[in-house]
DNA sequence: CCCCTTTTCCCCACTTTTCCCCACAATCCT
DNA sequence: AGGATTGTGGGGAAAAGTGGGGAAAAGGGG
């Protein structure tokens, strides 16, 4: 389970290091891609990431949807790993599409992490908020 | 269960002592997070965690909402325990978010223990107190 | 085909931050 | 009043963030 949000220097050289805290869980390897509709970076473990190809392969019947999701799913995915010092290179593409500059929001949520723009991350979280607190309520917590 | 109110400083070094009384259910581990719609800190022994995240868990779907939710949940969570002395440290995008300085009120709200600046425990204080009566009225208490 | 240029990747080193432990002072309970 | 526990502060060791240099690999031109 990944939890919490950092703040990290990209270098020059397009590197960012993720929290100790994550890299046990990410060790194995891991899969980065287009974040599910929002413009940010996921990172999936690799056991994830085959869980959720699997879910997908899955279903024979593919309406449109879907499809396009795969599309931009497994198109733009590319496998990482971590150097010496616990960092991982972004992929340019990648990188551009998440508008991410020199600098970086790395988040946790639940079973996968994100990085995001500061911009992004910001606006991301105001509205995300509002919802937070009526869904938690419905749950009883 | 938690119940009472105490006052406590937060050092230079982001640190809060928690009441004596809270260490026994917290002993094991627990959760930072954002109160939702307060300006709080939430405080959630780990097992009651654990029981909010399943249930997010089990629901497989895609819904925007709930994606955002469980960013807001997991992002802003993150997990602490106890140094030697009976203190956890504030991450500082938590400590920001409950406007906390060096001063803040430890509140035991049943399930969890909620952190508040002191103005923020203040105003909602008085706005807490007349809803109470009203509902508690309408119990016939 | 070889060599030179450019890029990528890995490793090393410095600086900063974090975490853990110790010590003093005040308070509570007996 | 005495002892134990707790609030508060600070120092030192360990780990993490950041940047840069050099070797290996890739690409292009003679």
């Amino acid at each position: 389970m990944f939890i919490g949000e950092y703040q990290y220097k990209v270098d020059e050289k397009g590197r960012v290091p993720l929290p100790p805290r994550f890299r046990r869980e990410l060790k194995e390897g891991m899969v980065l891609s287009k974040g599910m509709g929002e413009k940010c970076i996921a990172v999936y473990p690799i056991r994830e990431w085959k869980k959720l190809a699997d879910k997908l392969a899955e279903k024979t019947v593919i309406p449109a949807n879907l499809r396009k999701l795969n599309r931009a799913l497994f198109g733009s995915a590319f496998g990482a790993a971590f150097d010496g010092q616990g960092r991982i290179k972004l992929p340019d593409t990648l990188r551009a599409y998440a508008e991410i500059g020199d600098t970086t929001i790395v988040v946790g949520a639940n079973a996968r992490v994100e990085l995001w723009s500061e911009e992004g991350w910001k606006a991301e979280q105001t509205v995300a908020e509002e919802q937070a607190s009526q869904i938690i309520e419905s749950l009883g917590a």
